[in-house]
DNA sequence: TGTCCGATTGGT
DNA sequence: CCAATCGGACAG
C-alpha cells in the first residue's frame, strides 16, 4: 500500500520533480510526534539556468551546498530573518536544483500542527512555505536531512494532468526573464493553496 | 566591515 | 499597508 519514494525518484530535473511531487505525501516523524500532508503546491528552481534560484551562478558551498549533492535531501533556509522554507533537492550530484514545497493538505498530526501554528483552521495550517515549516517543525537543524530516512520521507502519490495548473512563481519579481517562467505547480481545486486559484469559466 | 534586501507572514 | 529580524551576497 504505502510506498516511500526512493533516491532515484528525486534524481531528475527540478521541473519534472516539482510536477511529480504533487499528490505525494510529505511526512515528518520527529521527537514531538508525527505530522504529514499531501503536497498541493510546488515550485522548481534550477541553479544552472534560473536567475531566481539561490544557487544561480554559484559554486558548491555556503547556504546552497546541499543542492550540489545528490537528490532527495532537505534544503532549508531562513527567509526575511523570521521564516523558514523547505525544499527537496533534485537532480544528480553536481546539479544545483531543488523544489520548494509551498503548501500541504494536512493528513496527520493536525492537533500538533494547530499547537505549533496557533491557528485553528486546517486550511491555513500549511498554506504557505513558512507556515508548513512551522506546522511540521522543519527547523534549519534539518538542513541536509535525508528524505529517504526515518525522520523525513515522502509517500508515493499522483494527480491527473487535468487537475494541475502551472503558473509563474511567487515572489521572484526580481529575477528578470526568469520571473515569468511557469514553474509553479498547483492542484487547482485544492483548498489548501497559498493563494486561491482563479475560477475557470 | 558595512549596507542592502529577500522563494513570507500576520496584524493594522 | 507595514513591521519583524537576520544572514547571505556583494561592494569597498
Amino acid at each position: 500500500m504505502e510506498k516511500r519514494l526512493d533516491r532515484s525518484f528525486f534524481e531528475i530535473d527540478a521541473l519534472t520533480l516539482a510536477r511529480k511531487l504533487l499528490g505525494c505525501t510529505l511526512v515528518h516523524n520527529g521527537p514531538d510526534g508525527k505530522t504529514a500532508g499531501v503536497i498541493v503546491e510546488t515550485e522548481a528552481y534550477r541553479g544552472q539556468v534560473d536567475k531566481a534560484a539561490h544557487s544561480y551562478g554559484k559554486k558548491p558551498g555556503g547556504r546552497t551546498a546541499v543542492q550540489f549533492g545528490p537528490g532527495g535531501y532537505a534544503y532549508i533556509y531562513l527567509i526575511y530573518g523570521i521564516h523558514e522554507c523547505f525544499n527537496v533537492v533534485a537532480g544528480a550530484e553536481g546539479e544545483p536544483e531543488c523544489v520548494l514545497i509551498r503548501a500541504l493538505a494536512p493528513t496527520e498530526g493536525v492537533p500538533l500542527m494547530v499547537g505549533r501554528r496557533h491557528r485553528e483552521k486546517v486550511e491555513e495550517l500549511c498554506s504557505g512555505p513558512g507556515k508548513l515549516c512551522k506546522a511540521m517543525a522543519s527547523r534549519r537543524e534539518l538542513y541536509g536531512c535525508d528524505l529517504c530516512g526515518e525522520e523525513l520521507y515522502v509517500i508515493e502519490g499522483a494527480v491527473a494532468d487535468e487537475e494541475v495548473a502551472a503558473t509563474p512563481r511567487i515572489g521572484v519579481g526580481y529575477a528578470e526573464e526568469a520571473a515569468l517562467y511557469p514553474w509553479r505547480f498547483i492542484i487547482k481545486e485544492s483548498h489548501f493553496l497559498s493563494l486561491p486559484y482563479p475560477k475557470e469559466k
